[in-house]
DNA sequence: CGGAATCCTTTCGGATACTG
DNA sequence: CAGTATCCGAAAGGATTCCG
């Protein structure tokens, strides 16, 4: 059936928009990154995805969860034990994010080389 | 030479994350997408990223040409014109963004499925 | 351990007015 | 037209404390 010609991200009241909004994140980027390497618990997360807040990834997961991109499997041990998985919609989304994250790394170093011709100029 | 086994995103300290950063945010991938399609004028770019402030644009510019990632165009005219294009570095970026959109756009309707569900369970 | 709640600071982003 | 400058409210995000 029918799907793109309806949604266009460039339109602002086209509910794709806040999909991208989520999803062009670097929170949300990192996350994903992570979870595309297996299912991990939310203190492994909070150790790989290094400086991010416990406040912050809490409230990411919550709002990956609700997009159907993870999910949360609770253990019913004590202490806790809580894990988080890319749905399979989720896993659609690790190559493109993954893409981004390599291209960040791959083209640092023109990108710091262009920022100091940029500040040098003033 | 070498490239990628130095930079990593999810360190902290990495300076590719502050990359990650400016090219995983919303108005980059649309003002990216739209500029993947030619050299345009701001206001023109300011009609096809609809909503965006002026201010906002104005910024994100920028913190693009800044990154080496667009490059601004000035002709000496009354009326002003200024344009803006991609550079080489930018080309590259244009397929990740590109893709990342169409993600959003193409994966809306599960979203929007996920989200009615996740709200409706209280 | 995995949060939820609170507090606080920083950043984002919109609106408006003004200028070359 | 393409900004810049200013002001302000909203949202992001860090630190800390408490709890099952």
């Amino acid at each position: 059936m029918s799907q793109q010609p309806d949604w266009n991200v460039l339109v602002s009241t086209c509910p794709s928009r806040t999909s991208l909004a989520r999803v062009a994140n670097k929170w949300t980027a990192m996350i994903v990154v992570v979870l595309g390497r297996g299912r991990l618990r939310f203190g492994d997360l909070r150790t790989a995805v290094e400086g991010i807040s416990g406040k912050v990834l809490t409230e990411t997961l919550r709002d990956l969860e609700r997009d159907g991109l993870v999910e949360r499997h609770v253990y019913a041990e004590m202490p806790p034990r809580v894990e988080y998985e890319l749905t399979a919609l989720g896993c659609t989304l690790h190559e493109p994010l993954l893409a981004l994250s390599r291209w960040a790394e791959q083209h640092i170093a023109k990108v710091l080389a262009a920022r100091e011709t940029y500040d040098a100029r003033r």
